[in-house]
DNA sequence: ATCTAATCAATACCAACGTATTGTTCTGCT
DNA sequence: AGCAGAACAATACGTTGGTATTGATTAGAT
């Protein structure tokens, strides 16, 4: 499908994907600091210079990472746009709740990221640049420009009961009442 | 002042924030990954021997440090609680969203160490104790326990509102203005 | 069939890591 | 004054880090 250049074999991709899984696992179970690329091969069950080969050096295996995971992020969220304007503001709203432990491995490996672009200047543009986005669609889907202010009241709600819910502080449950009935309140 | 072993110096305390002043730094500027017990030395103008009299390990000296950030973090908000209870809540929510660099300088460090915290479960205990006991203080300023939901949307506002304006989506006064209006809306 | 570039495994390199050890100097009780 | 332990500085040790290099193998265009 995708064209590719001469003698780039048709597994590159996967393999690809494969190599940045493993560094998901790894900043998922203890953080950015302890990805190596020779923990990242073992756990990926793949040589060291097969790392080496489709990433030339750390910083770019990172760097490729974090923005894999910012998409994925971002699908989500687009997958959920259906309906009227209120329904699909109440489907991303749940998006962003981690809610099982699939969803907090996750949402660890993102914070994770988002901290990690704090001190990677080139990353946290795209950080900014993810939420940003979000706000805007809040706004538009709660009436328009001038409901900017509510737009981000309400994603800076969101983000707030992702956290909370990360560190244990409130159950996915909680969070979901909390938002959704903020959220009501903002569509009335 | 305080108590302290035979032999310990006076100057035991000064020294030992010191060192933890330079491990800021360097989280701040660079990330928990970049902190090593020779940069530190360095960054703090001491010796290896020096950092190791005082934190024996560097697992050591990371608790540490995340124990102190902490703290800090839970002083500022100590330091506001004053009037009224509305009042109160407000000064909170105002010293909750970093306004200057010194601010952000600050939650920089703390956001590293709260991402940190996810994948040390030790540290993670505090991180979640410190949030409830903000949530708990929010309801009980907000009314009572009745008040609980209430007190747990706006922490995760707050607390969401300084994600954005740390990753520069907004700036301060928007977040204050949110946050300020919000908090008039649940006294009323 | 051949040839070129992609692919990858193996390994070597050196810097930097955390830590342990050693020995000296300083502090403060008695 | 003298002693015990704190408070270092210096340095050595073994490990692991990122990266470079090399060579074998494979895939795919011609």
């Amino acid at each position: 499908m995708v064209a590719h250049v001469r003698g780039q074999g048709a597994a590159y991709d996967a393999r690809r994907t494969a190599i940045l899984d493993a560094v998901f696992a790894l900043v998922d179970t203890e953080g950015v600091a302890q990805v190596t690329i020779r923990r990242v091969a073992d756990r990926a069950g793949v040589s060291v210079g097969r790392v080496q080969h489709y990433f030339k050096t750390k910083d770019e295996l990172l760097e490729a990472a974090s923005s894999a995971i910012n998409d994925r992020g971002a699908e989500r969220v687009a997958e959920h746009a259906a309906g009227t304007p209120g329904d699909t503001l109440r489907a991303i709203l749940r998006v962003l709740i981690p809610r099982d432990e699939e969803d907090r491995r996750l949402f660890r490996v993102q914070q994770a990221f988002e901290t990690y672009a704090l001190t990677t200047p080139a990353l946290g543009a795209r950080v900014t640049q993810g939420y940003t986005e979000l706000s805007a669609l809040f706004a538009l889907l709660l009436g328009g420009p001038d409901r900017t202010a509510d737009g981000q009241e309400l994603l800076a709600t969101a983000v707030g009961l992702a956290t909370l819910t990360l560190t244990d502080v409130i159950t996915p449950a909680e969070a979901e009442v909390i938002v959704l009935r903020r959220v009501d309140q903002l569509l009335a």
